[in-house]
DNA sequence: CCAAAAGTGTTGATATTACACCCATGA
DNA sequence: TCATGGGTGTAATATCAACACTTTTGG
């Protein structure tokens, strides 16, 4: 049988999928490994945790040494824990997403870092391919469910914008006059007075009005599959 | 700094909320620890994982001893990792929220198990109060958007049956007879003939018909929010 | 016949969908 | 003036919510 000692003997480490909308594409942040046994492959941002480190506490301190930011919406998903996940022992994964709107970048990138399509991600080291997989996931259903897409536009934007994040997210056209007319109902936006000018028409650009959303506490009682 | 060794210290546990719908009510396993540090306390069913014992079958191997069978389903939610949420020592806690049909609990129950009613969970030990909240969550949010209530409900039911599960999960009062329709419009109930006689008139027994779900990939591209 | 629970029908209100059409800009 | 993207209007259809009504049992 085992000794008690011999239950810690397990290491964790933070990883997390963080996700951006710039120049009208999505981005998931990958990093370049440099340390012991995966130099040089590419994965997802992340650390080992230290023995007395809160989970919490670690994401942060890497996003800040990242980005110099670490104030944006995040999740913690599923843990990753096969025995043999890591060569160097075991180490149990805790996998977060996030969203942050590009312009909140307050660092340049280092060469480590890349922010790569989110629609043509490359192999990844260890399991880090299942778990984008999984991070993919619950970005579509956070779009679907919840008002995400204000967590990573920028503090103005269109309702362009929201459409083509929807277009790109669910690889579907979407058609724009009627999902258009959904969001200004849904009262989740509020007009700034300000047009963005491009090609063709000036758009209105619109803020998130969050005490929209905050009032809507009632989960309506019908299926939804 | 820390030597690489000091990173391989914590130890793993597995949890479960496993829910069940047994004479018209939902209920919750738990159980009465037995080893120190929380002996006679309560909390939910759980076990520490083996140096070299994958989650799945650190889980299957519990509820199996607990229950004499692991054939339900199971979900695996955030993993609970504050360093001093266990007295002797890191432990990360890996939870799942699962449900199965009463008929097909295998064993009769220990007495140190018991089904607690889930709308009245008593204080726990550790952060078990925490976790049971977030399978609380999962477990109504799966009733919402997939069809979960036929993963806990016998192979034959009643409609009555499903709106008494979604009454008591939600704690609300549904009209059944839109919401019956609704389930029957669905097509993933058909009847089996078979009628359950109680008082007044006999209610049709139903099956979940599987396929009628899995034809269904199309995540309809609107706000639901 | 009555009470109780199951199940059906109807209807007005609301939401969704598919388009046709108009608007404001730069080249 | 045209191309381009932004934005509004409308009408057919589908869905929802409320609730009255019917059916089938046991006592």
């Amino acid at each position: 049988m085992f000794e008690f000692k011999h239950f810690f003997r397990g290491a964790y480490s933070v990883n997390i999928g963080l996700i951006t909308f710039k120049s009208g594409k999505l981005f998931l942040l990958l990093q370049q490994k440099e340390e012991y046994p995966s130099q040089n492959e590419i994965g997802l941002p992340g650390k080992i945790i230290l023995p007395n480190e809160e989970t919490e506490a670690a994401l942060k301190k890497l996003m800040l040494e990242l980005l110099g930011t670490n104030d944006f919406y995040r999740k913690q998903l599923n843990a990753f824990t096969a025995v043999n996940r890591h060569p160097l022992g075991r180490v149990a994964c805790f996998s977060y997403y996030g969203l942050i709107p590009f312009q909140n970048i307050q660092k340049p990138l280092s060469s480590k870092l890349s922010w790569e399509p989110l629609n043509n991600i490359p192999n990844l080291c260890y399991d880090h391919n299942q778990i984008v997989e999984m991070i993919l996931n619950r970005f579509r259903k956070g779009l679907l469910r919840h008002p995400r897409v204000f967590e990573f536009l920028p503090d103005q934007f269109t309702i362009t914008d929201i459409i083509t994040i929807y277009e790109q997210a669910f690889s579907t056209k979407i058609d724009a006059s009627n999902f258009g007319k959904q969001i200004l109902k849904s009262d989740l936006v509020m007009p700034t007075g300000a047009y963005r000018k491009d090609s063709g028409r000036p758009a209105k650009l619109y803020e998130f009005n969050k005490s929209a959303y905050i009032k809507k506490p009632k989960d309506k009682m019908h299926f939804n599959f």
